[in-house]
DNA sequence: GTAGGGTTAG
């Protein structure tokens, strides 16, 4: 009568604490040696809890005085569930050390999946051989955890013929070696099974979106997607993530819209790509639609979220949010910790960021190759050159991070920004890897700051042999000589930009308001204010020049009159988006723009202008880090 | 028993 009651409890129960409550009942009403209601009460506590209260359940699982093999089998496959394979094989040999337990195939086939999880061959081969001595050569859960076994060793053509041989396979075998080839990137194996199937399901087909995402092929996956004719959360994640990951975030949101519009809950998985997708193109108020979104459904908040929500914030220029998210965190990984630095680092709060690294190693989180590229970031953005070498030569010796090329370039961005362009070149010649193109555009960059022009030259040689065809190569070479007042030197540049037909990539800004994204490019009047916005933008243009301020026309790079070179600059995109910002936000309030290249010097002057006259915090991204413009002054203290 | 998620130089 009572073990009923229990039971319909059980099934009833959603939340830890209502099943800790079922469980002091059932050892109140002596249920507690009844392994038919334990099992159950095991069942549920692992379906309502998350990994984190697996510790729990092992507590309640070491109280049961004697466990029957269904028992042990939920517990082991517990801990194979929450990535634990290690427990899960030592709970399979603690069972089998007690004969009174008999193991069954299906403790087999987990104990088998938790070997290839762990790739001890060695244990695995044993086990295979046992299965095959007593008799469970043909069961067909074992010979899918072998198949999955095998795979993971690498011997896929071993698994490969276990499932040529079995005589009555179903669809999850072919899905698990589907998957495995998935893994492996060979996907032209994949699509051999995949045709050759007796027939598919959903797993399938969402193996199958996956496999070209991952290789990065979003087209051949978006056409398995369209032809799927059921699609369930997981294909349309896959699809979400598959886009978000190829950086065509506009078209991960709007899948994810389209989604919405099916009627498909997101979940955690979802959010994560969703996330990333908002971070990328700065979407700021759907970022924090996400996160309500989160907060309401009460979605926990684990590792992967977390650290997509704290990416998300920074990115979109909110660097207190993300900096809130990661303090609520109840455990950060190194990738939690590398996002929160390297946010830090971008919006200029460089000790901060490296604040953030000593606690990180004080608590004894292994740093990797991403978090010393934020740590050197943060160095190089406040110009801390001894450090930034400390730092570069700890890699190595301390932390057992060999550095690549990403870090050299940024020591050669430190010395740079420092003025040490002599040093800078000189580690450029005597690093261990070939210099890129992003290296000698760092130097190139440090010399306009400094207005070195021979460097600059020896820089553009090597710049322009790697990427003749980009831009804004030739942009920062001119501004270098326009500088230095060189002016048939930049005659000379705009003549090679003609003469190689240069493709130039238009710089684009955009602001968010009232959750829709607004992009501008220079000079564009397709804004359907696009009137309002240009008289704004000339009535800035006079306040600001009765504030002193006078055009940078010199670093115009068409050959225009000096008024037409005035003109252009006044309708730089991110002028056109700060106009629209004050025309369409409330006074006072923050203006957040995301440009897709530099801000140029005379919007960088103009912006700050801009912050004091009209009583605005204007925090621009630009391609490589953030501004916060605040009454007439810059975060980048000019050192951009 | 099988499928989807996080940090990366300028």
């Amino acid at each position: 009568m009572i073990g009923k009651k229990v039971m319909s409890l059980l099934q009833n129960a959603t939340k830890l604490n209502q099943i800790i409550q079922i469980h002091a009942l059932i050892i109140k009403t002596s249920l507690d040696g009844n392994n038919f209601v334990l099992a159950k009460l095991l069942r549920r506590l692992f379906a309502c809890s998350s990994a984190n209260d697996l510790l729990y359940a092992r507590s309640v699982f070491d109280e049961i005085p004697s466990p029957d093999t269904f028992i042990w089998n939920t517990m082991i496959r517990a801990y194979l569930n929450s990535q634990n394979p290690q427990e899960s094989m030592s709970l399979f040999f603690q069972m089998r050390h007690q004969e009174c337990i008999p193991i069954d195939s299906y403790s087999l086939s987990l104990v088998i999946q938790a070997c290839g999880r762990l790739k001890d061959p060695g244990n695995g081969q044993k086990l295979h051989t046992q299965v095959l001595k007593i008799g469970l050569g043909s069961d067909l859960f074992v010979e899918t955890a072998l198949i999955e076994m095998y795979a993971k060793f690498g011997d896929i053509e071993i698994a490969r013929n276990i499932l040529d041989e079995m005589a009555h396979p179903d669809l999850v075998p072919y899905n698990v070696l589907l998957a495995e080839y998935v893994r492996v990137g060979e996907i032209n194996l994949a699509h051999d099974l995949f045709d050759r199937m007796p027939e598919r399901d959903l797993v399938s087909w969402n193996t199958m979106i996956h496999g070209h995402a991952s290789l990065g092929d979003v087209g051949t996956a978006k056409k398995l997607f369209d032809r799927t004719c059921e699609r369930d959360l997981i294909s349309w994640s896959s699809m979400i993530a598959a886009y978000a990951k190829a950086r065509q975030s506009n078209e991960a949101l709007r899948l994810f819209h389209e989604m919405q519009l099916a009627n498909v809950l997101p979940d955690k998985v979802t959010m994560v790509s969703v996330l990333s997708a908002c971070g990328d193109v700065g979407a700021l108020g759907m970022g924090k639609m996400i996160h309500e979104c989160i907060e309401r459904n009460r979605i926990e908040i684990d590792l992967k979220l977390g650290t997509s929500l704290v990416d998300m914030y920074a990115k979109c220029g909110d660097i207190d949010n993300s900096l809130r998210v990661f303090n609520g965190m109840n455990n950060r990984d190194v990738f939690a910790w590398s996002a929160m630095i390297m946010g830090l680092a971008n919006h200029g709060f460089g000790e901060l960021a490296l604040d953030h690294f000593s606690k990180m190693i004080s608590e004894d989180i292994k740093p990797n190759d991403v978090t010393f590229i934020g740590v050197l970031s943060a160095c190089s953005h406040i110009g801390l050159v001894d450090e930034g070498w400390t730092y570069f030569t700890s890699m190595s010796k301390v932390y057992d991070v060999s550095p690549k090329i990403e870090h050299y370039g940024c020591v050669v961005d430190i010395l740079g920004r420092a003025g040490r362009l002599q040093e800078a070149m000189e580690l450029i010649k005597s690093m261990p890897f070939a210099p890129d193109a992003i290296v000698w555009r760092a130097l190139l960059g440090a010399c306009r700051i400094y207005k070195n022009v021979e460097i600059a030259e020896e820089a553009t040689v090597n710049l322009l042999e790697l990427e003749p065809h980009v831009d804004g190569n030739y942009v920062l070479l001119s501004n270098i000589y326009s500088q230095a007042k060189e002016w048939d030197k930049v005659v000379n540049v705009r003549r090679m930009m003609k003469n190689i037909n240069i493709q130039k990539v238009p710089g684009s800004s955009s602001i968010e308001v009232d959750n829709a994204v607004h992009e501008f490019v220079a000079g564009d009047q397709s804004h359907p204010e696009s009137k309002k916005i240009l008289r704004m933008l000339s009535e800035i243009t006079a306040r600001l020049k009765a504030n002193g301020y006078a055009p940078l026309t010199a670093s115009v790079l068409q050959d225009f009159d000096e008024k037409e070179k005035e003109n252009a600059l006044a309708h730089h995109s991110e002028k056109l988006a700060i106009a629209f910002g004050l025309l369409s936000t409330a006074p006072g309030s923050t203006i957040r723009i995301v440009k897709n290249l530099r801000v140029c010097d005379d919007c960088h002057i103009a912006i700050k202008l801009i912050s004091r006259t009209y009583k605005r915090r204007i925090i621009v991204r630009d391609r490589n880090r953030f501004h916060h413009f605040v009454n007439g002054s810059c975060s980048c203290k000019d050192y951009w």
